[in-house]
DNA sequence: ACTCACCCATGACAGATGTCACGGGTGAGT
DNA sequence: ACTCACCCGTGACATCTGTCATGGGTGAGT
């Protein structure tokens, strides 16, 4: 009995390497192979695999929002996601989206062959390291706002610009940012936009 | 007569489905295999192969610094650069490291292929897009100080905290820092930090 | 009803940051 | 010799940031 696979990676040449390395498998079959999130469900339905391989970064639509559309579409199909950073706050939303598996791209291939068998019997699979490191970042503490105000700090605005683009005031900006520092007990607006973004916070 | 090949990527999954799909083609070997950049030199004494296959992004030694030891120590080793990032600043760094092939992770395989067979017969192979955004790009008009403090900001440091590790005065540091926003012509510490590093100035 | 967390705002203040003008030292190129 | 770019520094100034106290409004949970 193969395993029909669907592959999406907005890379190119990763994906076709992919599905080279998945085809010397005897019972891997890739059915489908799209290069945009917002593909993924059209090819599932239309395809009908067994297991989808999401990565994350991709155009149109996130990995983890499309395992999340799919869960709902295609309910018969389990994801796995593969992607390059374990960072925490991935595994967590990937985990709220129903994910079953979830691999990082420098594990051996062995490792994701396995991960595709035990998910066709029903397991979840998660690499302990990341689940651990997950753990330890814990639960994000900032608060819908403080998130907003970050990502938008990201790119390089200043305070008077972020009030500007989100219609608040700049002293509510300034409390925003302060309390997000205070929660990443960061230095400075640059050190808690790093740490946020480690953390999967944002 | 087949091209002997050398593969190094960080990301065992990615490199093992390299593998796969250029051992697809009939006259494409891949006669080793590395995770690490400090490993390529060696790995090529060793095995003489005809192409290298470099990653930018690698623990222990720069894609592109290890592509200029090769240059060196192991010169019949032609060069091909294979990364995520298109970034202007990777080229032009790959170009003076004497590479023979720049090639971005999102082309399709063929072109992977057709490079790697044009640069056997001595060519250079350039994606003409992406030559086109390095010109844009320009040159850096960072002097070294200006870049030396620029990336010690990255981390969220303060000026009191660049000034300390790189033994200068805070009011030189705040100079530097200041020209490094004028010369990017950013708002901010931090927008110049993200121009800067786009562009591949960094 | 009451608490609590979150939303938004204002005002005030210390300290950090960015800009400017200025000066002195070095080495490379003309 | 002279210019020029870069290195490093100082001092002063305006502005931006980060912090704190305070207060009002909302909705969810007890």
């Amino acid at each position: 009995m193969t395993v029909r696979l669907l592959l999406a990676d907005d890379q190119e040449l990763v994906r076709s390497a992919l599905c080279a390395l998945l085809e010397l498998e005897e019972d891997f079959e890739v059915v489908a192979s799209v290069g945009r999130g917002d593909e993924v469900v059209d090819a599932a339905r239309s395809h009908q695999p067994d297991v989808a391989l999401l990565d994350i970064e991709m155009p149109g639509l996130d990995g983890l929002a499309a395992a999340a559309v799919l869960k709902v579409q295609v309910p018969a199909c389990r994801v796995v996601v593969l992607t390059t950073f374990g960072r925490a706050g991935y595994l967590r939303r990937a985990m709220e989206a129903g994910v079953a598996g979830f691999v990082v791209k420098d594990a051996p291939s062995e490792v994701l062959a396995s991960a595709i068998r035990r998910v066709m019997r029903g397991e979840r699979v998660v690499d302990p390291a990341l689940a651990a490191s997950t753990l330890a970042a814990g639960e994000s503490p900032l608060t819908a706002r403080e998130r907003d105000v970050l990502t938008v700090a990201r790119s390089g605005a200043t305070v008077a610009e972020i009030a500007t683009k989100l219609y608040l005031s700049e002293g509510t900006v300034r409390n925003y940012l302060s309390a997000a520092i205070a929660k990443t007990s960061a230095r400075n607006r640059l050190d808690a936009l790093r740490t946020a973004d480690e953390r999967g916070w944002l």
